[in-house]
DNA sequence: ATAATAACTGAACGATCGTTCAAATCAATC
DNA sequence: GATTGATTTGAACGATCGTTCAGTTATTAT
């Protein structure tokens, strides 16, 4: 027996889907070759192959350890019965994960259709499973008379987009801070959803 | 002087077009090559070089006209000075524009990334000319006293975010209307903006 | 028919792609 | 220090990439 401790994979493993995620965050899955990702890490090509079977794979990893984290975090939380309260937990939480992943999101989105058949509905299934989330929320305060619209799936969708296009242009470091950014969009949220009290 | 009326570019020009925007939208600009184009039209890769001076230019070729053609469009629109009336205008349009154009909205949004620093900013220049309308509409409902929102370039960002959305999951042959949809995007965007009229 | 030219072919260019694997290298154990 | 096995190299595989271009084909005007 022999390399058990500090042995290099645990760095070499990690750093390559690191490099991985912010390469196809760039330039997208499909521009990016093996030796890209090898060169970056310092390592190479070759070497890839210890840690992930194919190039499919690393995606794959990537996306499917994304969609695990959201739903593990979301879990996690306490959340409220009473809906308006409920739909604040959610669209800070959002926010919250969403922002400080920014290149896990980007290739969570964009790069689905690079995932073959199988790797696809996997993942598919996990989104449908966290939009139900936000869902069910809204479905509880339409009867119980607390939102005002009609379809929960349709609104479950416009808020989700609403949310997740957030990523798209802020940034952490800019004049608007993450606190008036959550504070914005729960009145936008419950305004959309027909609430009128007091954030 | 030969070849003017029936020629062929006239068919094979516009097919290639049509072919690298559905293929791009199905599979990514950078996973789509120039045979996989020209196999598809029916014709041999070096044609295509006819029609476009690289595969760059296929790419920017149909984000520009895209884009030209939603700005055109608007422009085209007789609005009301009315802030709600405009906004619910602002919707349908949006909505109707981008629904009947799935794949060009898609990659205007996926391959961004694709363009050459000079192309990209045409484009995001453009970008920001639509994002403007929506904006001024705001503010104006802001200032009217009619909009209750705080800020309207936020705003602006989360309506076009879950409008652009609707393309991710409406289909023209499914149960729901477009219609409907207008209907049902109209009051949630009103009530975003804490308008509580009627619809 | 013939000339003119637009449209296209088919082969070739060098570069790069994902992946494999025998051989070399390295660090921990004995 | 020798052994062991994890880790990496470096070269090679066949395939495909975007692009160019001399030559062929097809269509129209004369």
């Amino acid at each position: 027996m022999a390399r058990k401790t500090g042995s290099h994979s645990e760095i070499t493993g990690p750093k390559i889907k690191q490099t991985a995620l912010e390469l196809f965050a760039r330039y997208g899955f499909a521009a990016v070759s093996m030796r890209k990702i090898a060169s970056e890490v310092g390592v190479q090509a070759g070497a890839i192959y210890n840690y992930t079977p194919d190039k499919q794979g690393l995606l794959f990893d990537l996306l499917y350890g994304h969609m695990e984290d959201l739903l593990t975090s979301w879990h996690l939380q306490n959340v409220s019965q009473d809906p308006i309260a409920a739909l604040d937990h959610f669209v800070g939480f959002h926010l919250d994960f969403h922002i400080c992943r920014p290149d896990l999101v980007f290739i969570s989105y964009m790069e689905l259709r690079n995932l073959n058949p199988n790797n696809f509905i996997i993942i598919e299934d996990l989104r449908g499973n966290y939009e139900n989330i936000i869902c069910e929320i809204i479905t509880k305060g339409i009867s119980d008379g607390i939102f005002k619209v009609k379809d929960p799936k349709i609104t479950s969708f416009a808020i989700i987009a609403m949310l997740t296009g957030v990523v798209d242009w802020f940034r952490s470091d800019g004049v608007l801070t993450e606190y008036d950014l959550k504070q914005h969009y729960s009145i936008l949220t419950r305004q959309m959803l027909g609430v009128n009290g007091p954030a």
